[in-house]
DNA sequence: TTCCTTGCAAACGATTTGCATTGGA
DNA sequence: TCCAATGCAAATCGTTTGCAAGGAA
């Protein structure tokens, strides 16, 4: 995966510096989207959090990671959907954890034609869908 | 619908002062939620913003408005669905517009039977869930 | 009077930026 | 060599809070 990454950056001249290896190894190491903070703990406080930032910017405009927004005024990121797969999210209310989930195929496909039902009836074209199912994980129940 | 709030407000012993009133007007005119800054331009720069997030503060707390997370972190605020039904978002990709959409009941159906099967394959306890259409927006399209 | 609410300004946390320095092709 | 990437500190943005003044019960 890390391979894939490394070309992508290639292709648009863009380097795979040792930071920007620190984040990508700690996102593919993640069950779920992580916050820029929630990095810097899990890299281990070498990479200042400005640093950081700028490769998170970096990589999603590469297209390699891509931002979530579920809980209170906190960017997470996590691999883009061409790296990890198409899949969902479920988002704990009480402690704000977002894990991901993988939808079966089967499922996925009634999915999307519910997203296509819906948005037939309004004048808006749809390119994606995010599910986020709220709820208390395993910790918080 | 005004009516409504009032009742709860005045159950819980809270003033519905008029700061609060006009939060409300302001949200009640909206189809999609609206950030504080949002709000502070609609109601026309009168209530400073401070108070602003006061009022969202008081009036999210009796469970009359919820918040809602869609871009860049920005807290967006809408009435809850007891007041405007459930319903579900499109989220324009390049303006960052949220709108309503309000899914036939049939179709909503299927959504929670999708929302519960995912569900059952984790540890997880799902109380409600949403789903988030992104795309373009007819003025952005 | 006694709380609750407001306005203003200052404080806050998350994120961004300017600038001088370092590092890679 | 030369431009991109970094670290640090300061700035910025959205949001929250302390405090003194205003208003309702």
């Amino acid at each position: 995966m890390e391979k894939e990454i490394a070309n992508r950056l290639s292709d648009r001249e863009v380097r795979f510096t040792k930071g920007r290896q620190e984040v990508i190894a700690a996102l593919v190491a993640s069950d779920g989207p992580r916050s820029a903070a929630e990095l810097h703990t899990i890299i281990g406080n070498k990479v200042p959090l400005s640093s950081l930032y700028r490769s998170l910017a970096v990589l999603e405009e590469t297209g390699v990671v891509v931002p979530h927004f579920a809980t209170k005024g906190l960017a997470r990121y996590e691999l883009a959907e061409w790296l990890k797969g198409h899949h969902h999210h479920l988002v704990c209310v009480d402690c704000g954890a977002v894990e991901d989930v993988e939808v079966p195929t089967m499922v996925e496909r009634r999915l999307e034609t519910i997203v296509t039902e819906v948005a037939t009836t309004s004048e808006f074209l749809p390119f994606d869908h995010a599910l986020e199912i709220e709820g208390r994980c395993s910790r918080c129940a």
